[in-house]
Parts: structure tokens; C-alpha cells; sequence
DNA sequence: TCTGGGGTCCTAGGACCC
DNA sequence: TCTGGGGTCCTAGGACCC
């Protein structure tokens, strides 16, 4: 019924690609410890080797290590998605140039179809790096096996393991046996924290005895999904190599705030403009949406506090795309959720989010029975898009959101969008 | 005595990923 | 004082229908 694949497909990796981006731009940043924080510079999410070896764990909160990172001289920067999201696509095109077929998984890694090279494939690969390497000067990994799921498997054994050289070629089922011998469940990808647990209680503790576990029991241990993972790691392709990337189903903007917003008009000026950053994203994807769901919650790391979140959703109709539509159906929304004591004091809400659900493109949109006897002009919503291109983001924004943006995120330790900013280009001195 | 069964759709919540 | 943001997929259970 179902054939082992041997087709090979590689997956690279960017190695600690937000720090790599950083030191692209700034060469002190090299042989020393760095983290990259999260939006609101809140927790790790990105670390260097040298940070690695000194035990920072991936999400560790920043306020509770700034001792430990001032005695360790670590140097913490805040998150610059929009150079990274630059330096992704450069990679990205190179690669182009190495297989017809790419399929782009995350910022920071993307599967490529190697069938039709044959005994060459491990070199090519080794070219591919190179290739990034130089062009880009991002370093990489590379993993090739039979499945995504294996190819991810494999570029952990290339990380890992130096004696691979950088790419790890797991089609030789000896050295696919061998690698999976000594790789914990724990490292396997789809295998969470949960699942984890439920294996070991199993006496499941190694890639290879998860793909020796019957098939049926998987799917008791963990339904389709498990089952579907281990038919993986048996060399079974499940999950398919998507060269078109699949429409997407939803699309969200959510931000911690600075400071707990406890009033509704704070919480409608955040709200505000998530839905009108939520539009944009629409608008630049050539989309409409369906649904609308406005979300905003406590602290929950302050148990001991009162604790309150709420959740509304609204349908868009006609769907939409304009920013006029999205706030009014969120700051709506909002309202209905609101909860506040007389006076209108809220409980200190710490993170607010619009989420769109049933998106189409512009151009399926359903037309209405009965339009609005004034449908919203797309002109404008062209002129505030240019405007904003232009000048910079929320250079004109609606006065729903005001200016104080009480709201608003830190962002402390941010370098400069180098490579997008006419503004922030480096400066080199002779 | 004995009170249907099968199907669809929707939503909330869990698990996982980077 | 201070703990990210943006996704996907799956399941269970309720509402509803005939």
C-alpha cells in the first residue's frame, strides 16, 4: 500500500540565523555570546553557540538573567524581523539556482527536490552551502533523506556532528540506522513536550525504536498525527513537498503591551491598530477576509492577580480588506468583550490581538445580494498604503489609534534594518 | 417493556512548529 | 517592573437536520 520514497530531498538550515544575521553587520558580535529577544524584549529567541554553551535556554525571560548576562558578558540585541526577513529571501534565491523545485519551510529553512542527481547529490548540496555562504554569508547545515521528516533528522546529525561536514546524507539506510540509533525522541520533529512524555512512558526513547513501534499503537499513543510520523521516519513520505505554496488559512497581528492597558480606550487604540496592520497584511497578500476575532487577556505569569480574557468574533460582510471595515469590526468586538468595573476600570490587560479567519483571494470574493449602499473606496486605503511605502510605516495612521501609544512595545536593543532602510544603511569608512 | 440513528457543521482547545 | 508572535493540524463535543 504504501511505498518506501527514494527520492531524495534535502533540507538547509541557516545556523543560528538571527544571530548570523546580526553578524553580518557587526563583526564585535563574533566569538562572544549573543541572544536575540523577542518583541517586547522579553524572552530569548535566538542564541548563539558560545550563549548555548553557557546553558541560555530557548524562551528563558530576559529580567531574570540580566545578572547572570552582565557576569557572562553576553550581549542581548532585540529582534529585527525586517533584516531577517530580507536576508531570508536573498537565501532563498540563491537557492534558486540549485534545484527547480524549493519548498521554503520557515524564515530560516526551506526543503529542496535533489532527485535526478544521482551519486552527485552530496556534492551539489555542498555546493548550495558554499553558494549561501558566500553570495549571502549566512553559514548552513544540510540534511538529505527520503522524507521531510527524516531531512530534518539528518540536518540535526549534520548540526550536531562535525564529522559530516556540514551535510548529512541520511539515503544510505546503514547510516540512517546508526544516526537514529543515538537521536532522542525528544529532538524529533513533531514530537512535542506531551507526546515526549507518553513515549517514555512507553519505553519509546530513541528515533529508532519510535520507527520500530507497530503503527497501531502509535495511533493509540497519538492518533493520525503519531502514526503519520512514525510512516516518516520508516522512509514513507506523508507529508508532501509543497513547491506552490497552499493559500493560507488564517493571518493574525498580536502584541504584548509595555505597560497593562486598563482602560477601554487604550485597549481600542492597540486594537486599533492591530486591525489596521491586519489590513495592510490583507491588502499585500491580495486577500479578503471573512472573520474577524478580536482577543485580549491578563498577565497569566501573575497568577495571584485577577485574571480575565475574552474573545469575540465577528463576520465580515461584504469580506473585506479595508482598514475602515477591520477597526470598526474589531473596536466593536472589543466592546463587547470589554469588562470593567463601574468607573470603566479594566482589569490590566498585558496583550491584545486581531486574528482573520476565512480568507479569499480579492478577486473570488463573493459578491453580496444586497452591497452597502456605500461601499468603502479602495482609493483610499491605495493612498494610505503609498503614503505609509513611502515615508515609513504608520506614518499615517487613523486618530482612533492616537500617538501615545501607551500601548506600545519596547524594542531597546534593535539594530539597524540595513539592508532596507535607505536611512540605516552601514556606513563604510575607508 | 420499549423513546433513533446517521450525517454535517461549527467551535474550543490541545499539540506542535519556528 | 519585566515571560514573543505567527502559524498549522487534529479531536471532541454540541447543535442541528432529516
Amino acid at each position: 500500500m504504501f511505498e518506501a520514497s527514494d527520492k531524495p530531498i534535502a533540507l538547509i538550515d541557516c545556523n543560528n540565523f538571527y544571530v548570523s544575521c546580526e553578524r553580518l553587520f557587526d563583526t564585535s558580535l563574533h566569538g562572544i555570546p549573543v541572544i536575540i529577544l523577542s518583541n517586547n524584549d522579553g524572552c530569548a529567541v535566538a542564541r548563539s553557540e558560545e550563549a548555548r554553551a553557557l546553558g541560555i535556554k530557548m524562551g528563558a525571560p530576559a529580567f531574570k538573567m540580566r545578572d547572570f548576562m552582565e557576569r557572562h558578558g553576553v550581549k542581548a540585541l532585540s529582534s529585527n524581523y525586517t533584516l531577517y526577513g530580507d536576508l531570508s529571501r536573498r537565501v532563498v534565491d540563491v537557492l534558486h539556482g540549485y534545484s527547480p523545485r524549493l519548498d521554503p519551510y520557515s524564515i530560516d529553512e526551506t526543503f529542496v527536490d535533489l532527485s535526478g542527481f544521482g551519486d552527485r547529490m552530496e556534492a551539489h548540496a555542498a555546493r548550495m552551502r558554499q553558494a549561501v555562504r558566500t553570495q549571502v554569508g549566512i553559514p548552513t547545515c544540510v540534511g538529505i533523506a527520503p522524507t521531510k521528516t527524516l531531512a530534518k533528522l539528518a540536518n540535526h546529525a549534520a548540526k550536531k556532528n562535525p564529522i559530516f561536514g556540514g551535510v548529512c546524507n541520511l539515503m544510505n539506510p546503514q547510516v540512517r540506522d546508526y544516526v537514529m540509533d543515538r537521536i532522542p525522541i525528544g529532538e524529533i520533529w513533531g514530537v512535542g513536550p506531551a507526546t515526549e512524555a507518553k513515549l517514555i512512558a512507553q519505553g519509546v526513547k530513541t528515533a529508532a525504536a519510535l520507527r520500530d513501534l507497530p503503527m497501531a499503537l502509535s495511533r493509540k499513543i497519538g492518533t493520525v498525527v503519531l502514526e503519520r510520523l512514525v510512516a516518516e521516519l520508516r522512509g514513507i513520505a506523508c507529508i508532501d513537498f509543497e513547491d506552490v505554496p497552499p493559500q493560507r488559512k488564517g493571518m493574525a497581528v498580536t502584541r504584548s503591551s509595555g505597560t497593562p492597558m486598563t482602560t477601554f480606550d487604550v485597549l481600542a487604540q492597540a486594537v486599533t491598530a492591530h486591525a489596521t496592520r491586519a489590513a495592510e497584511k490583507l491588502r499585500q497578500h491580495g486577500l479578503v477576509a471573512g472573520t474577524l476575532t478580536v482577543f485580549f487577556h491578563t498577565n497569566p505569569h501573575k497568577p495571584d492577580r485577577p485574571q480575565h480574557s475574552a474573545s469575540r468574533s465577528v463576520r465580515l460582510r461584504p469580506m473585506s480588506n479595508h482598514t475602515f471595515d477591520l477597526v470598526d469590526a474589531a473596536v466593536s468586538a472589543a466592546r463587547r468583550g470589554w469588562r470593567g468595573d463601574p468607573s470603566g476600570n479594566g482589569c490590566g490587560y498585558t496583550k491584545a490581538g486581531v486574528i482573520l479567519d476565512d480568507l479569499l483571494p480579492e478577486a473570488d470574493r463573493p459578491a453580496m445580494l444586497f452591497e452597502p449602499a456605500r461601499p468603502r473606496d479602495a482609493r483610499l486605503t491605495d493612498a494610505l498604503d503609498a503614503i505609509n511605502d513611502r515615508f515609513g510605516k504608520k506614518t499615517m495612521v487613523l486618530a482612533r489609534e492616537g500617538f501615545a501609544g501607551e500601548w506600545r512595545l519596547r524594542a531597546d536593543h534593535r539594530s539597524p534594518r540595513y539592508t532596507t532602510r535607505i536611512s540605516e544603511l552601514p556606513i563604510v569608512k575607508l
